[in-house]
DNA sequence: GTAAACTCCAGTGGAGAACCGGGGTATAAT
DNA sequence: ATTATACCCCGGTTCTCCACTGGAGTTTAC
């Protein structure tokens, strides 16, 4: 019904590139993650630097440059992620309809509901879980292949 | 995070207005229906076409002709009424996506996850639970007015 | 000071949403 | 039978957003 936006898949690979090499210190570059997760680059840029005025990650300008977490992987929900992206713009005054008619009402009401139903899923995975579920997930595919 | 779109609203609100008269069984037209509910007339004939060819709703045509619901209220959920609209075209082959890669297959889980929480939701609602919902929000209007 | 990175701004092509309009067809009432 | 009333089908239009591209500027390591 609804499909995970391309945009919201790219900043989630990218943020997933960086949670790996997290603990590191350094940083990762636009075309390192661009090319590992194959993600056109210069688009990616854009996601990085919304990413970054939101304050999910941090910049590191120049030579030797790229992009950190800002936050342990584990502090960083999908959610946050995806909140960031796709609510670029909004003026909560009428996207949070007050609705008109009392049918109106009823009908925003419920799709609140089954929208914060999806949302405390996505709270409750982090960047963390999700490199565990794939780490777990690369492991069986190696099993498979002996 | 995702916005109802205006067209499912429309259809929801013209479902109902086809609930409240079901007991009938005269058929309602759409410019009743648009005029009671402030839809643009030639897009309500649309959405109710569709509906029509995903057996949702039944159509008379000809003079005193209209439209009924296919159903009883409590036999037609919110769920499959916007199923009907927005999965207009879809070749599953693509749109489940198998994912391409380890990461892609992890986030597309999590995301039917969230997506899979908010259908139960929608599914839990009956047309007649929303007729419901609205009269006692009227009757509550009724006694602030009072 | 130069190369390697990020930063900002601008624009393009395609798709879908939300409409409008015209001509056709079935049906009830006369 | 004829006519008025409604649905039916198809097409086009405008607008916005998504995915993506390009260029000029800025910061930093070496």
């Amino acid at each position: 019904m609804v499909e995970l936006s391309c945009k919201s898949e790219y900043a989630i690979l990218a943020l997933l590139e960086l949670a790996d090499c997290y603990s590191e210190g350094e940083p990762l570059q636009i075309r390192q993650i661009a090319a590992q997760q194959n993600i056109p680059d210069r688009y990616l840029e854009q996601l990085l630097a919304t990413m970054r005025r939101s304050g999910l990650i941090r910049s590191q300008r120049g030579a030797k440059g790229g992009y950190i977490l800002a936050r342990e992987p584990w502090k960083i929900t999908i959610l946050e992620v995806l909140n960031c992206l796709e609510g670029s713009e909004f003026d909560r005054s009428e996207k949070d309809s007050p609705a008109q008619t009392v049918e109106s009402a009823v009908i925003w009401e419920v799709w609140q509901e089954a929208r914060s139903a999806a949302n405390s899923v996505l709270q409750k995975y982090t960047l963390q879980d999700l490199c565990e579920k794939r780490n777990g997930r690369r492991q069986l595919d190696i099993m498979y292949y002996i």
